[in-house]
DNA sequence: GCGACAG
DNA sequence: ATCTTGTCGC
C-alpha cells in the first residue's frame, strides 16, 4: 500500500514536504525496458466544476495507433495552486491508470515534470509512485528561462533555473509556440526530447497527449469503448 | 510590496 | 482547466 501523504497531504506544508521527498527518488536516466505502448495522460474538468475526469490514451509504437483507453471520474477536493497541481490531479489519473489491461511502457503526462521549483511536477510524482517511465510535456513555462528557440521543428534549446538544466524547450512545429519537456522518471532528458519528437507527427502536441485530452474533455470521437465502469 | 504562476 | 464567434492565414 502506498504512502497516502504522498498523495492526499493534509497541508501545503505537507504537500512541500512530500514533494521533496518524491524528488529524490527521482531516476534521470534511460533505466527503461522497450517501448511498445506508450501513453498519453490528462485530467479535464468537464462543465468546470469539482469533478475531474482522467483520461490514458495508449497508442501503439511507433505506429502511433491508438490501443487501450482508460478513463474515470471523480471529485476533487484539492484546489488548483501553481507548484502543487499534482495533489489535484493523480487521484484520479491512478484510477484510470488502474482500469488498463496493463502498464504502459512510457507516459506523456500533460504538465512540467522536473522542470518544477521542487523538481516534483506531476511527470515526477506519477511516475514515482508507478514506478513507470514518465516525461513531462507542458504548454507553458512554470519556472526557468531560456533563449529564444530556433524555428526549425525539432529544434530545443535548455530550460534553465539557476545553473541547473531543467528541462528543454522544444519546437515540435515550425510556427507554433514551443512546448516544455522535462524527465519525469527513468528516462534522461535528451531521451525524453525524442520521444516527444517521436510522438508528434502534423500537431504542436505529441498524439499521446491529444488522444487523451480528446477523452478528458469530452470532445472524443465515438466508437468502441473509452468509458469503464 | 509587486509580479509570476503547469492545469 | 473552462467559458465562447468570428476570423485571419495557409
Amino acid at each position: 500500500m502506498t504512502d497516502r501523504s504522498l498523495l492526499q497531504p493534509r497541508t501545503v506544508t505537507e504537500a512541500i514536504a512530500r514533494q521533496r521527498e518524491i524528488a529524490r527518488r527521482v531516476v534521470c536516466d534511460d533505466a527503461h525496458g522497450p517501448v511498445r505502448r506508450v501513453a498519453g495522460v490528462d485530467v479535464g474538468f468537464p462543465g468546470g466544476g469539482t469533478k475531474g475526469r482522467a483520461a490514458i490514451a495508449v497508442l501503439e509504437f511507433p505506429s502511433l495507433a491508438l490501443s487501450e483507453t482508460a478513463v474515470a471520474e471523480a471529485e476533487v477536493n484539492f484546489p488548483y495552486v501553481p507548484g502543487l497541481l499534482s495533489f489535484r490531479e493523480l487521484p484520479v489519473v491512478l484510477q484510470a491508470l488502474e482500469r488498463l489491461s496493463s502498464p504502459p511502457d512510457l507516459l506523456l503526462v500533460d504538465g512540467q515534470g522536473w522542470a518544477h521549483p521542487r523538481r516534483c511536477g506531476i511527470a515526477c510524482h506519477l511516475g514515482v509512485l508507478t514506478d513507470l517511465p514518465s516525461i513531462g510535456v507542458a504548454k507553458s513555462r512554470l519556472v526557468g528561462t531560456h533563449d529564444p528557440v530556433p524555428q526549425e521543428r525539432g529544434a530545443w534549446v535548455p530550460l534553465r533555473d539557476g545553473d541547473e538544466i531543467i528541462g528543454a524547450v522544444l519546437r515540435t512545429r515550425v510556427g507554433v509556440h514551443p512546448v516544455y519537456v522535462s524527465i519525469g522518471h527513468r528516462v534522461s532528458l535528451a531521451r525524453a526530447v525524442d520521444w516527444v519528437m517521436a510522438c508528434t507527427t502534423r500537431y504542436r502536441l505529441p498524439e499521446t497527449t491529444r488522444a487523451a485530452h480528446a477523452l478528458a474533455s469530452g470532445t472524443a470521437k465515438k466508437r468502441g469503448a473509452g468509458r469503464g465502469a
